[in-house]
DNA sequence: TTTCATGCAAATGATTTGCAGTGTT
DNA sequence: AACACTGCAAATCATTTGCATGAAA
């Protein structure tokens, strides 16, 4: 769990500047336990004067940068998670947001086969699972 | 491997009509043996005089019946199958956009537990693994 | 003839980009 | 002083929607 320094100095370590908006960026997803959309850390940002576009910018960057998780959800726009930089994929609530951390990767191994079958030279998977957690169920 | 034909029929027996466009677009999706995108089919039907929106109504409709797979790509847009109702994921070419299914899931019972332990429901899940197929392997 | 489906164009919503001004190094 | 970074507004891109017309049952 990559506090927030550490992810500045991640960035300027690259050459990257060590910028008031980065900062307060990266704080605010720093704080947050689950996931979270762009437009989410927007209207936090909007009041403080920071535009739309570097909080995507910002967010492109630390996502390359493998700091940040992007979560395909189905209705149109990305949730991210911050989250250590080891290939793992999670548990998303539809109603609230939250992520789990799953251990491990079901895909990688089980594919494999299957791929070398048809010499379909894999690059990469993306894994999604969503549902409600415990607090929504109710809810729902 | 249902066919036009078929998937017409499936139309009809839940009370949607056989229309001309509707028929103009499950017969290019069955022609197809790769993936395509609503854009795909557009550019096709355009000329004929079928709407865009046409296109994506059609494409939905599929969908949701579960006679086409619709593919959460990275790059913004959606890309569709037309294959069997029976639960499968596919390795994706992200240069040709062909598709090669895979035979069970490997998400389903492996992530269960984890679910189970945090008391998640799990209602679905995507799975996406891209990369290279033997054509396009080649090229890059 | 009643209801569903279509085409068109405008609306939406997420994300990106051009650009001139600003802050870091 | 260079040049990366920013905010703003306009531009994209995929997809959806409102509405009046046209076709299927």
């Amino acid at each position: 769990m990559p506090n927030a320094e550490h992810v500045l100095a991640r960035l300027a370590a690259i050459g990257y500047r060590e910028t008031a908006p980065r900062r307060a960026i990266v704080d605010l997803i720093a704080d947050r336990s689950s996931s979270f959309t762009a437009q989410d850390l927007y209207e936090e940002l909007d009041r403080r004067g920071i535009g739309r576009a570097t909080v995507f910018r910002t967010l492109n960057l630390l996502h390359d940068m493998g700091l940040v998780n992007r979560i395909h959800t189905g209705d149109g726009c990305h949730r991210y998670t911050l989250c250590e930089p080891v290939h793992h994929h999670h548990l998303v609530c539809n109603e609230c947001g939250q992520v789990f951390p799953l251990d491990g990767c079901p895909v990688e191994k089980e594919v494999q086969s299957a791929a070398n079958a048809v010499a379909f030279q894999i690059l990469g998977h993306h894994v999604e699972v969503f549902g409600l957690c415990a607090d929504c169920i109710p809810k729902a």
